[in-house]
DNA sequence: GAAATGAAGAATGTTAACAATCTTCATTTC
DNA sequence: GAAATGAAGATTGTTAACATTCTTCATTTC
């Protein structure tokens, strides 16, 4: 069977373990320096020590768990503070680059799937839903990036946005988030450079 | 036994089999599109797949290859033309920032390692040695980033690069890369935050 | 003849057992 | 008493077998 351009891929155990230790670690449930025991992380999911040894592998390459051979991980800390700045700038540029160069062939499918972010971000504003808001954001971002062109940048893109998270935790600002993304994506519409590289800025820090 | 601050932790055989491997692809020595087997890959290196399958993870999420769950991995293409500035610029603004706040506690020890592996890179001119110049001159910047405190930026900054890499293929500009590096090394002893923000510039493109 | 079906083979995903390394802590030595 | 020693336990690293998914291709169906 032929599968679909835009499917999603199938998702495995090791890619499910990852993203549920990651969201644990972004939202601070776990200290830094704590250490993670690939046996009893096994045992709580569920799962044998293989595919939490590969979630363990990529968080450690992600920055958000620190890796040492034969001696286990940890919970990484927070980016140090004179580091932060850098870090939202390379994350805006990122953006803003690939949004200049794909913004004029954006499709109305397009469009579309924005909107569907767009509108999972306002339902978590109005739930005041910090957990799914802060999904949602990331989600909307992601998509804008893939649509414009810049999945190749994906890896180091996630990288910051972890880095990102790590240091505030989490973000409770409802109303701001849903009219920021939503100018995100009236710029979009109108295909105005400049109009979407400032929408981004004002986003992004 | 206390292992001591800045030793060399044990190599795994990951490791290894990751290091070899990213060696191949970004020397070109596997074409982009070419699938890579587990098995295959396990019986040539002498190990089993375990090992093997971390190696094609981590480089997957290096960009160096492309994963598709249940359908192997397969060599990725270089960046696309329109995306190489911007790497390039990333890079360039990760290094400079680094100096620019870790220059000035850099130690005489930091300085000599430095000097240790700009000797490297003149021997490697010397010897019109392609593949020992293009190592050496990562491990020279390496040093430096990791000396100046950005052991932080280490993940991103080795995508960067590797993407470069693939780009460029193999430097052969062998009388320059000595000039440039033993430039960068006189402006860190200086400590002119100016000198070597430039002389970075200039090496990184 | 073209598309759909399905079984065989090959590849990756997961598991559990074994090997190697590290940590801990009681013991010894000075 | 402090440092060195070494054995026991715990943890990670590796392996090989099993499970699942995908690809291929001969067969069937229209």
């Amino acid at each position: 069977m032929e599968r679909l351009p835009h499917s999603p891929p199938p998702r495995t155990i090791r890619e499910q373990i990852t993203d549920r230790l990651r969201e644990q670690v972004v939202r601070g449930e776990l200290a830094p320096g704590q250490a993670l025991r690939e046996t009893e992380l096994a045992a709580q999911y569920g799962v044998s020590r293989g595919p939490v040894r590969d979630a363990f592998l990529k968080l450690a390459d992600e920055g958000l768990l620190l890796y040492q051979p034969n001696r286990g991980v940890t919970v990484n800390s927070p980016p140090k503070p004179e580091n932060r700045t850098l870090i939202a700038s390379l994350r805006q540029q990122i953006e803003c680059f690939v949004a200049r160069q794909g913004i004029k062939t954006l499709s109305d499918e397009d469009l579309a799937e924005l909107d569907a972010q767009l509108e999972t971000i306002r339902e978590a504003c109005e739930r005041n839903d910090a957990s799914t808001l802060a999904r949602a954001d990331l989600a909307f971002h992601e998509a804008l990036l893939v649509r414009c062109g810049g999945a190749e940048f994906l890896p180091i893109w996630k990288w910051l946005c972890s880095q990102m998270l790590m240091t505030y935790g989490r973000l409770d600002e409802y109303s701001e988030a849903f009219e920021e993304h939503s100018t995100i994506l009236e710029a979009a519409r109108t295909r105005r450079v400049s109009d979407i590289t400032s929408a981004l800025k004002a986003n992004i820090q």
